[in-house]
RNA sequence: GGCCCGUUCGUCUAUCGGCUAGGACGCCAGGUUUUCAUCCUGGUAAGAGGGGUUCGAUUCCCCUACGGGCUACCA
């Protein structure tokens, strides 16, 4: 009953891939995982010129990091490989010669500087060049030259491309998951280029070819893609092959400014553009990435999983396998979506708040490590993740967050010592030592008993003794309960912390 | 310029002819926390404009405006 559902998801490899690129992969993703269907990777490299050697591996990595991995694709043959198009080039010879010959495409043998030339002169007359059924018959091609030309050309080992002849006088009926119906004039079509002069397909051709070879039941792709439609139905028409269906998803849009997201904006605009920190080989630039700017991956796919699609009831925080479940083509919108930064703080904040300490604290030893020349007990690194990280949006926070509990505060906030250390604070902070001293019970509870009842005992304010003996443990006015902190660095250090700022307060230089 | 797609709070969006137009982020105010953050409560703010169709339009149609995309032997 159930169609079999094949998606792909088709970058060329021309560079790290951008969030709008993972975002189209995500919803092939969700799509293919939704219907039990097989999601594809399949490579675009028929531009030599364009082509990136380490990008085949950054898309890989992006995807795995992110947690869509691909079923069907590079080191993971199926039964429809190779997935790179550049190794596929026989098929495509196959294909397009019997579209040649069935009259669906002409040799065309005019240069680019030929074809430039024209569209200047065009332009000069305030024209729109455009190779179609109307020029055509005057540009040099198969079609305005005689049999014995084109065969001698050929022979001779001429330049030339292939290009598709659209059909002229007629009506496209296009339907997209997305948007609808739509009806194309083939009259304002051209006739693209399908086979290129260097015996590689256009990406128009090798996607047509590769789509129907690896039984792709629906195309996904971003927005860009829509005005070349016509012409991929067209090619399906031409081949007589059952096109399979299609949704165009909408494009992610700057946040300020103009435009669609590029890759070329890199970090410029104050967030990465991309999921995996990215260097660029040839000029060294590095760009940020979301892994490396301390997201989670889980957060990362949430934010980019409601950046044009929603589940229309008001949950917001989905796990990978709930957005599977949820997920449709049918309630992704129409319209642009543009990044927000804030946004996808708070989903990170969210899953932060619901990650567990023990994988936290693991991280966090690391940044420890690197702080003071002094290994932690796990135990401890994890009662402190969990009280500090209520207060954290990324791991990296954690150490301005809760150095204190590894490092004796060697100042004081100048602010909150003014604010917390007055005339009597001394004597205030010698009583309080004597009452830790004389605690044996040491627990967070134990000693906040102690202490207020001592507060009220001398009637004075719980601001005027819980705000000093902060500023001794932390050095500043921040942080997790004050009973919590003391109890955790334990009685010695606990003491030993409000001498210290006892000496430093008593004679201010 | 031509062709195509789109248009609800600042941002992401709900609404599939009958709502005081809902939620989230942000921002503001209050509360909790005798620190900071979290958290809780409340507030702020929107269907581009003009025509139709209809008893009734944010919702359907047309025009205009605006936004976006494409217009390569790039994908």
């Amino acid at each position: 009953m159930s169609k079999h559902i094949r998606v792909r998801f088709a970058p060329s490899p021309t560079g790290p891939l951008h969030i709008g690129g993972v975002r189209t992969a995500l919803y092939n993703y969700l799509f293919a995982k939704k219907h039990g269907g097989a999601f594809i990777l399949r490579i675009e490299d028929t531009d030599q010129k364009r082509y990136v050697a380490n990008a085949e591996k950054y898309i890989i990595e992006a995807l795995n990091w992110a947690g869509i991995p691909f079923d069907e694709g590079i080191d993971k043959e199926g039964n429809f490989g190779p997935y790179r198009q550049s190794e596929r080039r026989e098929l495509y010879k196959k294909h397009i010669t019997t579209l040649v010959e069935n009259g669906w495409a002409y040799y065309a043998f005019d240069t680019p500087e030929e074809l430039d030339a024209e569209r200047k002169k065009h332009e000069a007359e305030g024209k729109t060049f455009s190779y179609n059924h109307l020029l055509r018959k005057e540009l040099n091609n198969s079609i305005s030259l005689f049999t014995e030309e084109v065969s001698r050309r050929l022979e001779k080992g001429d330049p030339y491309v292939i290009r598709f002849k659209i059909p002229q006088d007629e009506i496209v009926d296009l339907q997209d998951i997305i948007r609808g119906e739509m009806k194309i004039d083939t009259n304002t079509l051209d006739d693209k280029v399908l086979f290129k002069s260097d015996g590689l397909p256009t990406y128009h051709f090798a996607n047509i070819v590769d789509d129907h070879e690896m039984k792709i039941s629906h195309v996904i792709r971003g927005e860009e893609w829509l005005p070349s439609l016509a012409l991929h139905v067209l090619l399906y028409k031409a081949f007589d092959w059952k096109a399979p269906e299609f949704a165009h998803l909408p494009l992610l849009l700057k946040p300020v400014g103009k435009g669609k997201l590029s890759k070329r904006d890199g970090d410029k605009l104050g967030f990465p553009v991309f999921p995996l920190e990215y260097t660029n080989e040839q000029t060294g630039e590095v760009a940020r990435g979301y892994r490396e700017d301390g997201y989670f991956p889980e957060a990362f796919i949430n934010m980019l999983a409601f950046l044009g699609w929603n589940p229309g009831t008001e949950q917001e925080i989905f796990s990978l396998d709930e957005l599977v479940k949820a997920f449709s083509l049918e309630r992704v919108s129409k319209s642009g979506a543009k990044f927000d930064l804030d946004k996808t703080k708070w989903f990170q904040q969210q899953y932060m708040q619901q990650a567990n300490a023990e994988g936290l604290a693991e991280e966090f030893q690391s940044i420890i490590a690197s702080e003071v020349k002094q290994s932690f007990d796990t135990t401890y690194v994890k009662k402190v993740v969990s009280l500090i990280k209520e207060r954290a949006t990324f791991v990296s926070d954690f150490w301005n967050l809760g150095h204190y509990f590894f490092k004796t505060p060697s100042e004081y906030d100048a602010k909150a010592s003014k604010k917390a250390w007055k005339e009597g604070t001394q004597d205030i902070m010698q009583n309080i030592l004597v009452i830790l001293q004389n605690t044996d019970d040491f627990s967070s509870e134990n000693i906040e008993n102690k202490v207020k009842a001592w507060i009220k005992e001398s009637e004075l304010g719980f601001g005027k003794v819980l705000m000093p003996l902060r500023l001794s443990l932390v050095g500043s006015m921040q942080g997790p309960h004050v009973f919590d902190i003391a109890a955790l660095i334990g009685k010695e250090e606990t003491i030993s912390r409000i001498n210290k700022a006892i000496a430093y307060f008593k004679t201010p230089s």
